[in-house]
DNA sequence: GTCTATATGCCGATAGAC
DNA sequence: GTCTATCGGCATATAGAC
């Protein structure tokens, strides 16, 4: 198992692409290893030639699901020039966690889905990634309030729940295939950044 | 199976309770009739005088989750006087839909969390359920829209998704026995309605 | 209303052939 | 790398005693 040959890596990223799709969709327990393997083209038996058992799959897949968007979304918004203003600097990260949070849906919905159901070694060893990310959503609103960009009495961890509790509900019910992504950013990015109520005074 | 004694409603309404919180626990999959049964203090066999399958108990449970809060958070906004600002209208309904949803924690959890799970004709029949609550809250939005009590080119369809999942989500790690319930809806109704950029001018 | 007993079938995992 | 065959266990659901 764990082989690190070309063609048994690409194997176990089929496996994983399927087990991913899987567990999205009917949770950690309503998957077997006889419909994954199945599905990717094989018996069951073979998979314990790429994986030691489910717990080591479904780990893997909930690694995935964090480790991809948080690349992504530091990635694009760390590189950005270091004049840029708060309003683009937050509309650029909530833009950036929603295309990777949707190109990655099936690794992201099935962390989201299942991280609260999966045994609690498995909940366990994912728990540093995911400690990482929200950490760096909480040092950037916390940049943010310290350069007067946000408001001073916001409170960055209710604040970081509340925004990506919202973005990531939205993999219940937005198809990156049918709608417009970067609309849906933009008019979550105002409601957040502005709120619901009409503007005393002009502020865009 | 579903008999009308009191003696049978009390029995039956324990097993719910059971069901939901372990439905929340461990999805749909995870959760067997022996798991139910033992903590309910019967047998699974004698699950059956009670309901005629796994499927009509996660129905109830589905239910149940929608109804109570939609009952509860109606009720309260509903009854407040005609005059009432649409910032208080918002923050009432704001604090009743967290308080409702925390309070069947279990009901509301297991429905967030294994709806998509679930044999697509239970999927089927909680439909109807979700979308009269989620109509409830449109036909709000909408209304505080045309009274011009929040901003005119507002979204209703997609404000509604941020505001219900962003609340929704807080179920994976507010807990109400540990926190100010009313402080955190208070933080969300802040951000909902104003944002958190600074404010240009006063306007609370 | 709850019990025991049981029918039927799928589960994760392993062993060993090829 | 993938296969077949198989282990022991647990799943939902039913039948019938009490």
């Amino acid at each position: 198992m764990n082989q690190a040959s070309p063609r048994a890596l690409q194997t176990r990223q089929r496996v994983l692409d399927v087990a991913a799709r899987q567990f999205r969709a009917h949770g950690y327990a309503g998957v077997s290893l006889r419909a994954i393997a199945t599905e990717a083209g094989m018996k069951a038996g073979s998979l314990y030639y790429h994986f030691d058992s489910k717990e080591t799959i479904v780990s893997a897949v909930l690694d995935i699901g964090i480790e991809r968007v948080h690349a992504h979304v530091a990635g694009t918004v760390d590189g950005l020039a270091s004049d840029v203003q708060a309003p683009s600097l937050l509309r650029t990260a909530i833009g950036a966690h929603l295309a990777a949070f949707h190109l990655h849906g099936d690794y992201t919905s099935a962390n989201v889905r299942i991280f609260g159901q999966v045994p609690a070694s498995v909940r366990r060893a994912n728990l540093p990634a995911r400690r990482r990310y929200d950490r760096w959503w909480e040092d950037l609103l916390a940049r943010l309030v310290d350069d007067g960009a946000l408001r001073s009495d916001l409170d960055i961890r209710s604040s970081r729940l509340l925004l990506i509790g919202a973005m990531n509900s939205s993999l219940d019910w937005f198809d990156p295939k049918r709608g417009d992504l970067d609309a849906l950013a933009a008019r979550y990015a105002d409601i957040v950044l502005f709120g619901m109520m009409p503007h005393p005074v002009s502020r865009r």
